[in-house]
Order: C-alpha cells, then sequence, then structure tokens
DNA sequence: GGATACTATAAATATTTTTTATAGTCGCCG
DNA sequence: CGGCGACTATAAAAAATATTTATAGTATCC
C-alpha cells in the first residue's frame, strides 16, 4: 500500500471531486479513481457513494472512519519529516511565545552558550495556540508555553516551570498610581491597553471581566510588551499583564490583585510524546528545566 | 513511499539483521537493502550504521525517531483494517473484563435485545490490562473495563459509570461472620482465596496490604468468582472482591471495610479516540450508559 | 439534443519494487 | 594464512504497480 494513496484519499475527503483532487496533485483523474479503488480493495470496504443524480460524492462510516486514520498517519509522516530534518541539521526548534522569549529566554540563553549549544537552538516565535500546532505538526520539537490551566494533552508533554499572578499597571500619574492592591472590580471605568497577539492574556482577562460583570472600555490592542507599557506611560490607559513584565520603570505602577481565585499565568516546558531527545535535546531540556525552575 | 518499507524498516529495528528480516517477510534480502535505502533517501537521513568490525547493527537517532513514528503508523493502519473490518460485519467488539461480564453485562444484554441490537455486539473476555491494549490494536471497539483509579490514556476516552467499595467475604462459619464491618487490619492472620485473572483486585488488594503493613497468606487464586466463594463458604479462607458479587448466598457473609482512603473499583466505558461511531453504535453506546449509570 | 461536468474503463507507458546472481567485507578457526 | 561462514551491497533482469492517454458512460442544464 502506497502513502499516495492516502493522501488522495484525504484529499478527496476534503474536496469531494475527484477531477479537483487530481489537479491538486498535478495527476490525471483516472489516478485518482484508481487510488481510491485500490483503498477499497484493500480495506475491502466502499468509501465513498458515487450519487450521479444529485452528483455529489458521499462519505460512507467506513470511509469516515478511515479519514481519521488517514489524517493520523499523514501527519506522523510530516511530523517524522520535519524531525528528521531538524537531526540532520544538528538543531532544535524552541517555539517561544513573545512574552515569555522577552523576559525568560534571555536568561536561558545565557546558560545554553555557556554550554556552547545555543548555536543548535533555532527559536520559533508565535502565540502560544499556534506553537502548540506547530509542536504538533513537527515544526517546532519543544516549546514554552503559557497558560492559565495547566496544560494537558494527548500528543504532548508538558513540565510546568512558574506560575505568576496577573497585575495591573497604570501610569505614575494615575490616580490609582498611589495604590499597591486594588480588585479587579474597581477599574470598571478604566480604558485598557492590552497584549492582543498571546490569546493566553486576553482568557484570563475575559474570565475576570465576566466574573466582574462589566464590559471593559478596549482602546487599544498592541503586539509588543513595550508598546503598550509606553502607552500606560502615557496614560492612555491601564494594562493587565503579568509581573515578570515589571522592567524597572518609574513611570509606571504595577499594582497586585487581591481578588480571590485569580486566573494565573503558567508556563511550561512542552514536547511531543512522539519525540524522541537526542543526548544534546537533553542537554538543552536540562538547561531549560534548571534556569527557568530556579 | 510504500508501506512496507515502514514495515520492513520496523521489523528491522527489532531484528537488527537484513537477512532475518528479509526471512520474516518472506522476500529476498537485497529488498531490505533497497528498502532501507528508499527511505534513507526519503528522510535524507542516515538510518543505520553497518558496523562490519563488531558486527551488528547500529540504529543512529534518525533511526530511533523514525521508528518511533512508523510504529504509530503501522498500529494506525492496523486498527483502521480491524475497524472497517467490523463495520463491513456490521458489528461491533465490545471487550468485558470477567466480573463485569457476570456482574454488569446480563442487564445490558437485556436492553440491546429489546432494541434488536443484540446481534450487532460480539463480546471479547479478557483482563482489564489486555482489553486496553486490544482497544488500542483494533481488536475491540468498546470495552467497559475495571480500574482503582479514573482511567487516563492519550489513545482513550473513559466515561465512568460506577463505583464500588470492596468488600471482605468470610464463611458463615466464620468467626468474623457475626460482624458487619471490620478494619482490614483485623485480617493480618487471615488465609485469602483470591480473584487472578483480574489485575485490579490485586492492585486493590496490594495497596491495602502495603498500608496495612502485612505480608498476607494467599492459599490459592482462581479465576471465577463462583470458585472462590465455594472455597470460602467450605472456609478454606476469606476472600476480597467488589460488592456486586454478593448473589444472595446464605453460607458466605459480606462484610464492610471500615478503613478511610479505601480503593474503589471504578468501571468505565473506554473507546479509542480515534473511533468514529455509527449510529448503531451511538445507539450502543447510549444503551450502555443509559443501563450502567441507573 | 448538444454542451458541460463528473467518474469509469482499458490499453499503453512509465515507474517502482523485487529477484537473481554475484561481489565485497570482516571475523573465526584449523 | 586461507578458506568458510555470516552479513550487506550492487547491478541487471523481471515482475509488479501506478500513471497516462484516449474514450465511454451518466446525469444535469439549457
Amino acid at each position: 500500500m502506497n502513502i499516495n494513496d492516502l493522501d488522495y484519499f484525504n484529499q478527496l475527503i476534503k474536496r469531494k471531486n475527484f477531477s479537483k483532487v487530481a489537479a491538486d496533485f498535478n495527476v490525471t483523474q483516472p489516478t485518482i479513481t484508481m487510488a481510491i479503488k485500490r483503498l477499497e480493495r484493500e480495506f475491502n470496504a466502499t468509501l465513498f457513494l458515487r450519487d450521479r443524480v444529485h452528483n455529489e460524492l458521499i462519505v460512507t462510516p467506513s470511509g469516515e472512519q478511515l479519514a481519521v486514520h488517514a489524517q493520523t498517519i499523514l501527519n506522523e509522516l510530516q511530523v517524522a519529516h520535519r524531525e528528521l530534518s531538524h537531526l540532520a541539521d544538528q538543531h532544535m526548534v524552541l517555539g517561544l511565545p513573545p512574552i515569555i522569549e522577552t523576559y525568560y529566554f534571555p536568561k536561558v540563553a545565557a546558560q545554553l552558550q555557556q554550554q556552547g549549544i545555543l548555536e543548535n537552538i533555532q527559536t520559533l516565535a508565535g502565540g502560544s495556540v499556534w506553537l502548540r500546532n506547530a509542536l504538533r505538526d513537527g515544526q517546532a520539537d519543544v516549546a514554552l508555553l503559557g497558560s492559565t490551566e495547566p496544560l494537558a494533552y494527548r500528543t504532548l508533554v508538558a513540565e510546568e516551570f512558574d506560575r505568576q499572578p496577573f497585575n495591573i499597571f497604570v501610569s505614575a500619574q494615575h490616580p490609582l498610581a498611589a495604590r499597591k492592591r486594588i480588585y479587579f472590580s474597581e477599574l470598571k471605568r478604566e480604558k485598557f491597553v492590552l497584549f492582543n497577539s498571546s490569546f493566553v492574556h486576553n482568557t484570563a482577562f475575559n474570565k475576570l471581566t465576566r466574573r466582574n460583570h462589566f464590559r471593559p472600555d478596549v482602546v487599544f490592542q498592541a503586539a509588543d510588551t513595550h508598546v503598550i507599557m509606553n502607552l500606560v506611560a502615557e496614560n492612555v490607559g491601564v494594562t493587565f499583564l503579568t509581573g515578570i513584565v515589571d522592567q524597572h520603570r518609574n513611570d509606571v505602577v504595577r499594582l497586585e490583585l487581591l481578588d480571590d481565585e485569580q486566573p494565573t499565568f503558567i508556563s511550561s516546558i512542552v514536547t511531543r510524546t512522539s519525540h524522541v531527545l537526542t543526548p544534546m535535546q537533553q542537554r538543552v531540556i536540562q538547561v531549560l528545566q534548571g534556569t527557568l525552575e530556579e
């Protein structure tokens, strides 16, 4: 049995049209007909019903079931290709969401440099959700991910290394600047400048607004914490970020939240369950664990 | 790329010998050489080092990594074959460990019969551990499994439907027969007749003996609860089983355990995450849920 | 009734895999 | 040391498979 056949099949499931699938793969239409026939013979099942009357292609239960497995197999192959290509290049792709890249990675990089393995690391930036998928499809081998709940996925292994509360940052000229701690509900009338690229902050923020029954007035969303901090300093609005972002500015004040049951920013080291660590990769992971878990 | 190549590769990983793999598949030796070459070209990596000096075959890191994926892919295909074969025969294989088969299944079967779908069920008997693997490799489509901890596996979905405490059963002539409840530690000097085929009972039993610091005197292990009960009635020993086994005998007395933190016998309906339910299979699951969850 | 949009079939070609036959490498042992 | 045994590799031929080309079939739409 040929993998191509599964590829054709998989595409036919999506496209529901033999000729178009053929075009997608730059082969002629009978090729697809034959491929499906081979699969139908191999699995001894009808995979599609050719409904000429309504001119549509119906996927049988057997077809649906096979589609699930075909998908897994094709993904597994893709991951294999990517993983082996990383191995060949002697590097490891480390996924980093922007916040983690800015505030945790420098420490890690220094350690990796000392051990002479920094050159084997290739970073891949992206939001937490996107990186999770990049891990799954083999684009990344390891990722440091932020989340509000402990991560638990079928194909990934996560090891938590830090928990940080979320804080409120206001301008030094802001009336609340004199305070050290506040309740989230006190922010009902404030304007917010928020972080947009990371889904995690939004999740946490939305939880809190919902729990406190208000619709926040979000005046701006930025992808970079420095931009946000500058806007906060200018008193354009207040923001909601993790404490690690603090960074000794004197034009911005950090306020702790007093609410019970606050969401926390959980940081984890995540890998694929199927990923086999080389000795070099094990050292990288050890450095990550050592540096990040204090 | 051909699945056969992965099959050859997978076997070579196990056997570490080209000629033997060739023999295993009834092909000639150059076939294996070529297959590995094709994979090495396809993945642009060396998969094995042929160490002529020590006359052994060394698997490279790339080889190790590919092996993991090859295994997954081959398993996925095997599952697909089995699942589609069940679909073709219009049946569903239901795995049942002996205890569950005896004490829960009759109720279920009656309901399934009423709905006219009993004939579509094929049961598969086996211990919990064995059935878990049967689910994973597609031999079974659904299983009712017993466990002492909630089931959580990567490739399986479990839905709990019952929790039962474990009980002690003694002969009506036994000194303890007058009691209703006892502490497990009071059984230090007893002889035990235990259930052997189900790993779950042993796990729970061992937990308790360990916690109470004694080495139990196990005089016999049987695969059938009736045998055990008969031995208990004859006062050969006492036993440790779930309450459902009770079955109105007057020569045997059931004692509840007074210990805090007792292990419980958790029963769950388990399926593969990758399994697509047909309408008929959905009805079966509904009957299972309806009947078993009261 | 002809044009259009699909899928299927059959024969010819092209491609890929396997076999056959043989060579190469190394260790072992008399 | 030389021949034998246990391996794997290579090359050419043969066999098996997949793809293309060309064409037929079936149903819809106008």
